[in-house]
DNA sequence: GGCCTATTTGCGAACCGTTAGCAAATCCCC
DNA sequence: GGGGATTTGCTAACGGTTCGCAAATAGGCC
């Protein structure tokens, strides 16, 4: 049923990912490989974001332009921190957002399930 | 110069968005506009949403889908959460990040200049 | 190694929310 | 009411993303 097959392109991507510690978009994705000679079609690099997300070895988010953009990114729950200046995303812990779900329950009746949070500034080499 | 005109389309549609405590998209405007016989073309609800948020009462997110959503929203600094039943809006403080600025600065050397959250739940009516 | 089938790829066209161009309509102030 | 700057409506274009389907590939099995 769900066997799954480990391609030259699902390859490549997934390398050209896990070296770069920026959002990539899958335009930017598909010229790297173009820049290495690698001939793989735009809409697989789509298809194997998709299949990494499905997997939970890449993050997504939409850039201010409305591209989505894509990070290698695993393990627990975290947030992250993307320099304004180089791209450069650092994770980081959210165990201070935890106190937040008693002043909404408090002040708004209102449930905490889920958050979501995204910090901006400048890196350590672009301070 | 810059002399700026109230004109039925944006007194229309602010008037929408000022009765509603949801993320509406720039369709779904349009469509309430249709159902009291209100014939404003879908440019002109684009428009007069960038408009208003230029003048800072509306604040716009991308919705999972991808399509941009917005809500009349004023005031200083906060946050949003947003019911996942009714998609009911509260404004949320945030005094509880300040505090994350200084923690990213120890671990990482990240100088942090602005945030985004938001939160997601139940809200009191939903609960 | 060769075969076989499920899975994946490449290509192009379709899709869909959003933006742009431009003439006609509207608003405002005198 | 007249006149000129602003806004609207319509339609076509745009750009990122998704889809359909035939050709290529991966990997298990002789
Ligand atoms: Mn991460
Ligand atoms: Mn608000
Ligand atoms: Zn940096
Ligand atoms: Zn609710």
């Amino acid at each position: 049923m769900a066997t799954e097959y480990v391609t030259r392109p699902r390859a490549l991507i997934s390398r050209i990912l896990s070296g770069e510690r920026r959002y990539l978009s899958a335009a930017a994705i598909h010229g790297l490989l173009e820049r290495e000679q690698a001939k793989v079609a735009l809409s697989t690099v789509y298809r194997t974001l998709e299949h990494l997300q499905a997997k939970g070895q890449v993050s997504a988010r939409v850039d201010p332009a409305g591209e989505t953009t894509y990070v290698s990114c695993a393990g627990d729950h975290h947030h992250h921190a993307i320099c304004r200046v180089c791209g450069k995303v650092e994770d980081v812990d959210c165990s201070a957002l935890e106190a937040i779900g008693g002043a909404l329950k408090a002040h708004h009746g209102f449930v905490l399930e889920d958050h979501a949070v995204e910090f901006f500034g400048r890196c350590s080499a672009c301070a």
